[in-house]
DNA sequence: CCTTGACCTTCCCGTGACTGGAACCCCTAT
DNA sequence: ATAGGGGTTCCAGTCACGGGAAGGTCAAGG
């Protein structure tokens, strides 16, 4: 299977599956012209990092649980650890948003947004 | 007044001063040995850059909305229009964050956790 | 006067996870 | 023979800095 048609299926592009293989997430194997020939082990790898990704897990985290997954012996205490790691910190990222949303939200309704200069969001970027 | 009493003032890093002067969002008169000698204008629209940072505003858009600070025939439409995009990006992030957070939140509550090897986490990444 | 240590300077590399583009090879059909 | 649509590698750029090296400058103490 040529590497369009792996994109296709897995719905990541080629340069990013190119991408992965560089830093080594992936062993696709090689015809004699040089061209990749991925199996369905490697599709099935790269649908896995490409959900992986999709919840926001970083490449090392994707790498870590591809190693729990094949690994049989696991403990799946490891795989939650990961997965509770990430999610707080995504839920400092969402109250970091969130405080940026409110202050912004804030300030956008008080800007009467016409062709006057006067500007509360100026007012409160240059406060003392 | 040098860089490391405008960084404790500003709470920004030197790193970052250099490279906001390197950018061009600021230009710091320099002394005859070399040294930055920032004024307090500069220091201003450092603070000010830190606050528009700090909301999560582009260094592009940082750029913009000093130029309408400066600008005495702005329209309040622009620094507006400037903001509400802005928060329209932080509202679809937000939406994104969310919905990784809701998923894995979900996942991270089924899994045991323990030394067994079965995970409903993996099961999840892995499925076809 | 010399040294020490805390400043300051520039320059270059690395980050994360790709994306774009150039230059080139391969295969099939006309 | 050529055209096109694959594929390949390699290099540069993204964003907003941070780390660290190599070296100049300044004030204080011996």
């Amino acid at each position: 299977m040529n590497i369009s048609e792996v994109a296709r299926r897995t719905d990541l592009p080629p340069k990013t599956i190119r991408y992965y293989e560089e830093i080594g997430l992936i062993r696709p194997a090689r015809d004699t012209n040089g061209y990749r020939a991925f199996a369905d082990g490697d599709v099935h790898k790269l649908a896995f990092l490409g959900r992986a990704r999709a919840l926001g897990f970083s490449i090392e985290d994707c790498r870590t649980l591809l190693a729990l997954y094949e690994d049989d012996a696991r403990a799946s205490a490891d795989v939650k650890r990961v997965a509770q790691d990430h999610l707080d910190r995504i839920e400092e990222k969402l109250a970091q948003l969130r405080s940026m949303r409110d202050t912004l939200t804030h300030l956008v309704h008080e800007c009467a947004g016409d062709n006057r200069p006067d500007c509360p969001i100026l007012q409160d970027l240059a406060r003392d």
